[in-house]
DNA sequence: CGCTGTTTTGAGCGTCCTCAAGAGTAGTGG
DNA sequence: CCACTACTCTTGAGGACGCTCAAAACAGCG
């Protein structure tokens, strides 16, 4: 388990099951990473109506399959999840991991259905968003309006930052990358900075990274070598997080 | 010169200068490949605001810079644009190559600032559209609103190619994807999908392809060898569209 | 405890990169 | 019009990085 130093952050144990629970925004401690960062407390109360369920969904599960009809917007509550595309031919890719507070289903606007699997990679909750909803009151709240084209956007921008990581760096710098940026996003949600546990396979590692398997061990264990990491299968702690700092900064030297 | 096939679909010849010419949508023939897809002829009237100028960038130039701030986006009306991201040591990747009817700047909206060049690889003119009136408008017309949500989602999705590309794919078949790719965008603004002109140098293709320009030219070479495509430098005729086909489909076998 | 899936590690190989030279093309100015 | 320069593209030779194939250690779970 990764540390909350945070206590009031909703860690996978508080898991709800799947009835349609009204959830507030307003309540959710999530709020500040989530879809409505920006709105006022009275705004939020008028959102109220947006969310309208849960929906858990255990490990392994899906949570959508690439060609499923689009409704919904999720919003990761608790849990870890990843989201990969297919090839004509059978490969897949992973395209991204989500944790709490970020948002799948982006990619299903474009055409009314789904382009890609989301895989619960422990057992999560999502809050569902229908779309047409969303549309609606995005059209009355200016400010959430605003903030779902920037979380969109951000969406492409990050895009952007994966495909610098594939086409140009080598296997040490894109793990490096790659942990650099989950512990900053763990360490925004009240987790410890050094101190992580995987929620994914090598395998899924290696494909989001472009790599395979045995690569990304072999290179765990070379920065456990070099005293950056100290690896106990999943368990990661980072011991030099400017050693992977560096390997990204100079990594044309 | 890439050859229309459809006379009315302007080409570089008839790029305008930077004066702020009124040029309603309603009248643009790219309007059923851009942002007002499936507004009505009167809605479209009342979309003249929005649009409300032009801009030439001359071959090499910047439309805009990473860091800029960002207040519009941008349509390419005539030419031929590429954007990058640069990383922190220098490397830089080509994030995507933009034709016409194709909208830039969307990277912009998460921070309000640019986060990618965008470069003008011939002389093209684009259609400056301010975002602020867009959100505006977005918030009256639901058509509108909606089609630009599928804009920023079709990114996403695209992205996610490309990461596929760049993580799974090898030399031979990134090409040939990227070649498809081309034609197929060519062939739906009215122009041959077996002949066309690249805008852009063996370097930006590979920058694009996570490849160094020696293998792009390699592999320009096989494909000329066997008989799938003729390469005159930047003129490249297709010869076998589906030998390029088979190298996705097939490719794992 | 045995089964299964994940991870580690080794050895050999292949694809693509690096370095380098030369040819082709475009733009500039005498 | 032709040299001159700068840039782009092609092609070759050698090497490096990551992949493939394979086996064994390890962890989780019924």
């Amino acid at each position: 388990m990764n540390v909350p130093i945070h206590p009031d952050v909703p860690t996978s144990s508080c898991a709800g099951a799947l009835e349609p629970l009204k959830v507030a925004c307003a309540s959710c401690n999530l709020r500040e990473l989530c879809l409505p960062v920006g709105l006022t407390p009275t705004d939020l109360q008028r959102l109220d109506g947006l969310v309208e369920k849960r929906r858990s969904v255990p490990r392994g599960e899906h949570l959508f399959r690439n060609g499923d009809r689009f409704e919904a917007l999720y919003a990761v509550r608790t849990g870890f999840f990843k989201t990969c595309v297919g090839s004509e031919d059978g490969r897949d890719q992973v395209t991204g991991f989500q944790m709490a507070g970020e948002l799948l289903g982006l990619d299903g606007i474009s055409s009314d259905q789904h382009h890609c699997d989301a895989v619960a990679l422990e057992d999560s909750s999502v809050c569902v968003i229908q779309y047409r909803d969303l549309e609606e009151l995005s059209r009355e709240f200016t400010v959430l309006q605003h903030q779902f084209h920037k979380i969109m956007s951000r969406e492409i921008v990050r895009d952007h930052g994966v495909m610098l990581l594939l086409g140009n760096m080598r296997a040490e710098e894109r793990l490096a990358a790659f942990l650099l940026n989950l512990t900053q996003r763990l360490q925004a949600r009240g987790f410890s900075a050094s101190s992580l546990v995987l929620r994914m396979t090598r395998e899924e590692i290696g494909s989001y990274l472009g790599l395979k398997l045995e690569t990304v061990s072999r290179t765990f264990s070379k920065f456990q070598e070099d005293g950056v990491l100290d690896v106990k299968q999943r368990q990661i702690t980072v011991l030099d997080p400017q050693a992977l700092q560096r390997l990204i900064s100079n990594a044309a030297c």
